[in-house]
DNA sequence: CTGTCTGTATGATAACACCCAAACAGGGAA
DNA sequence: TTCCCTGTTTGGGTGTTATCATACAGACAG
């Protein structure tokens, strides 16, 4: 079975790119679809699926090892670390609710009614589709860029 | 009567200060606290209110102007835009995708199911879409800060 | 050992974000 | 007119973000 991570960079947001990295990651961790031990994408294959410099990728792994979230091993390779705790329930909603919000405003702004905006969200859900997976051992995870 | 507006910045977000003021005046103006004519507070006003430099106060707003949703006029101040910028179907619907597949990628990561998602989603098109309001004459707007 | 995967580490470059100070110019009321 | 509000513009400074190219070093299979 092939384990993807999804992840998705705006330039067009403002946020740093390393930053935006980190959330996501951070967020598979929160929501479990990461769990402890298991292998994140190497530093240059997640640079080359996203198109972005590796030493971006190596900012934003380093940040998340300073956050105890991950652990980087010579020669091994990327993996979570065993005390993650990296989010709380509580960070999770706030999360969800900003980005869910953001996009209010945002359709608001456009004049799009409420129903379509609706309707599009669930396409979007629909799209990301995650695989379901009950599996315990640690997996290796390949990556679905987003831009 | 007193209109105040309360405006929150993070420093430690990540995000541009100049794109946290803008995210903000968008929401007051798809929540309708903010209508067309309406005036907002001062370059310097604000600066001062958020201890920001007032060049970054004049990079928020440029932006705000150049996406059509302020006016500003030298030597009178900074209004709501009163004509919706135009914009096409197709540009409106690349927008809301884009932010609709944004919060679908980051729903799947913190693994909220899809009902939970169009239910936070319903909320806060609810939160964010105002009350007509009979009210038609202009204000101006004072800045309560939130740091 | 060799090849190839992995992370680690530089220095140079460019663009952006933010701050600071100062000056210029329009609008409107005393 | 003068005064004080308003937005506008410029030049200089610092730190961050991100790119690119290059090199070094650990892990491991063949």
């Amino acid at each position: 079975m092939i384990h993807r991570l999804h992840f998705q960079i705006d330039e067009r947001s403002g946020v740093p790119v390393y930053r935006q990295m980190m959330d996501q990651v951070k967020y598979y961790v929160a929501g479990g679809t990461l769990r402890q031990g298991d292998q994140l994408p190497s530093i240059r294959e997640l640079a080359s699926a996203l198109t972005v410099n590796p030493t971006t990728v190596v900012k934003a792994y380093t940040e998340l090892e300073r956050d105890g979230v991950i652990e980087m091993r010579h020669g091994k390779g990327a993996f979570v670390s065993g005390r993650a705790k990296a989010i709380t329930r509580e960070e999770q909603e706030v999360a969800l609710r900003r980005s869910a919000k953001q996009l209010a405003v945002e359709a608001t702004q456009l004049q799009v009614t409420p129903p379509r905006v609706i309707t599009v969200v669930r396409e979007e859900l629909n799209a990301v589709n995650p695989s379901p997976s009950a599996d315990e051992t640690p997996v290796k995870f390949t990556v679905v860029p987003g831009r």
